[in-house]
This record gives structure tokens, sequence and C-alpha cells, in this order.
DNA sequence: TGTAGGGTCTGTAGCAACTACAGGCTCAAG
DNA sequence: CTTGAGCCTGTAGTTGCTACAGACCCTACA
């Protein structure tokens, strides 16, 4: 609270620059509880730590291998208050894994479908388009 | 808008079933314009021809490879009135075809981390774990 | 001391692409 | 004539942010 407390610690805007994070995306962490609330100054500005941006980075990374904000919270203990045991984490990231991997299927899928479809198209103005031919039958 | 209108055409619920289409998606794709609005009976209940069921499948058919709703709109030659030429065509199903290919590259790189990660844990409930470790670390 | 500019504060609305109600009609069968 | 299913509308919720508006605050420079 007192001035004093800033100059340890950094702004909102700093801990959006030293992580590469949004500046309101931090905002929305702290509203969903992955970041814990940050004491303030006087004038209600937030005050954050070095534990701060570690916990942003943690959470920034598991967001980069997808982990939903759900998974988030299990990893970071935010369900029942007490840290998750090992098994309990893997099994996170497995079936985490799992789900990607169901994705990737889905998407070479996907992606045979229009790469052959598209070397079917001449791009030519011709009135039978085979990717709508495709679109059309099942 | 006579009662005998209805006998020709099928209800929305009819239409849902036959494509497996949700019921509130189909009112969802009117409203945004994929779906054009259908004539009533005197009740107000919307009437569906084959042409209806034809083009929901159409979107459906796309959806499920990926395209959004505005490149459907594109396929569908929404934006100006007109249908697309096969290039259009052609130039749209390729950008996506790049989106999805770089998707899977994305998850490729996800899967590695992930795997490798999992396999590093032994599920047991020691103080190290290799998953939060990979989280902490960048 | 005044002011200009940045930064921060709050709440709220928007994005995609749906999905799920609530509360009220309508329709067909028994 | 009633019962239950189906349809109608508008609106709110979902996930993970992002982008305002309007107010406040803080620093630097003249």
């Amino acid at each position: 609270m007192i001035d004093h407390e800033r100059e340890s610690g950094f702004t909102r805007g700093d801990l959006a620059r030293t992580t590469g994070c949004n500046i309101e995306t931090i905002r929305y962490y702290e509203k969903t509880g992955l970041l814990p609330d940050p004491p303030r100054t006087d004038a209600g500005y937030r005050i954050y730590s070095a534990a701060h941006a570690t916990r942003l980075r943690f959470i920034l990374r598991a967001r980069e291998l997808g982990f939903s904000m759900e998974d988030i919270r299990g990893l970071l203990g935010l369900g029942d208050g007490t840290a998750p045991t090992c098994a309990e984490v893997k099994e996170r990231t497995e079936r985490h894994l799992a789900d990607v991997r169901a994705k990737i299927a889905d998407l070479r899928r996907i992606e045979k479908v229009l790469s052959v479809t598209a070397a079917r198209c001449s791009g030519e103005d011709v009135p039978d388009c085979p990717v709508l031919e495709t679109l059309e039958g099942s």
C-alpha cells in the first residue's frame, strides 16, 4: 500500500512487456483466477512481483501447448487448493496428448481431401468446379 | 402461405433429422445468411424444400472440412451475389489448405513436447514433476 | 505550477460458431 | 377437449481472449 512498495514490483504494462502477454489478458487471467489478485498502490495500480511473472509464464507456456484454462487450473492446483500429485499431472497431460493426436488425425484427413480436390481444379473458369462438387456430394 | 404448401416441404425438425444438423444451428445459419429465409405457414412455421437441404448439406460438409463461415459465404457466392469463379474457389481452398497444414505442424510440435514430457514422468508422487518443470522453464 | 502525454483503472461489448434455455403458440392424436 | 410434442421468438451462455470508453493517475518538461 505504501508507495515504496511499488518500486519493488512492476506494473501490469511491465509484466505484459516482459512476458509478451497482451496487457488485457493479464487482467482476464486475474478475473478467472489463474493469476492471484496482486496488491495495489494507494491509487489502485496493480503491483506485480517475480512470482507473478513466473506464474504467468507457466500459464502462457501451457496455453502454447494447447492446455485449456481448465487444465491449467488443475496443473496449478487451483481446484482444491492443494498442489496436484505427479500422477494427476501425468493423467491430465496424457489426456491432452490424446486430444492433440485426435486433432492431428482429423486435420490430416481434411488435408487429404482438400489437397486432392484442389489438385483436380484447373483454376479456369469452367462450369464444373471439382471443389464445389466435392462439397455437394457426401 | 396456404396450408397446402406445408405438405410439399418439411419442418425445421425434419431438416435437422435428415441432415444430422442441430435444430438450433439451422436457425443460426438462417440468421447469419448462410441459409436463405424459407417461406412460412400461416402460423409462422418454416417450410423447407429439397433445395434447402442441399444447401445445408453443402454447408455442413464445408464445415467438416474446416472452412470458416466466411469462406463458405464466399464459396456460395454470398459476398457479391454472383457465383464465384472456379479460380476464386481454388484460391480459397488453397489458402484454407495452407492453414490446415500450418495447424498440423503446430500440433505436431505440441505432440512431440507432450509425449516426450509425459514419457519422462513416472506417475509416482515424487517431488519433481517433469511436466511441471517443462512448463516452468521456457 | 501548469499541462501534455502516457499509463492505468473499471465495466462492458465484441469475436467464432454455435448451443441451450424460457415462455408462448400451434398442431396432431386420442 | 386435452395432452404432449413440436415450433416460434429472443436472449444468454460457452472458450479465450481482445478492444473499447470514460475516468483517473503519474511523470516530465516549460
